[in-house]
DNA sequence: CGTGTGACGCGAG
DNA sequence: CCTCGCGCCACAC
């Protein structure tokens, strides 16, 4: 009952899920699009980034290949990457194993 | 209402 | 491992 793909998929669902991500682990943009009922709306995830409100941890959202999506070097890339390891994640040539960290929803 | 754009994903080469 | 191309979705102009 979750998949609702009559509506459009909206900030506030993606935000909800995003706070659902728990400390030490990883979502991809993809993974939170399908829990949201939009497996095609990867896109919107990142977009929704943009938006994210003071709280939301949105450095627990990477991309499928394990990879932070913002540019490399950027204030914005270091600082995912602090806050992550802070968590415990542990990143492996600059990627993180989605096998260990990726967040597996009950 | 058409066109461009992006914190994506995936298949092919 | 890499780059390139196409599909997807919502939004800005």
């Amino acid at each position: 009952m979750s998949a609702s793909r009559k509506s459009k998929l909206t900030h506030a669902a993606i935000f909800t899920l995003v706070r659902r991500i728990p400390e030490g682990r990883v979502a991809t943009y993809g993974q939170i699009a399908r829990l949201a009922g939009h497996p095609r709306a990867a896109r919107q995830v990142g977009y929704a980034m943009h938006q994210c409100p003071p709280g939301l941890p949105w450095h627990r959202v990477i991309n499928a290949r394990g990879r932070l999506s913002l540019p490399e070097g950027s204030t914005g890339a270091l600082t995912q990457r602090r806050r992550l390891e802070t968590e415990g994640v542990v990143f492996i040539g600059g990627r993180i194993d989605l096998e260990r960290h990726g967040w597996q929803p009950d």
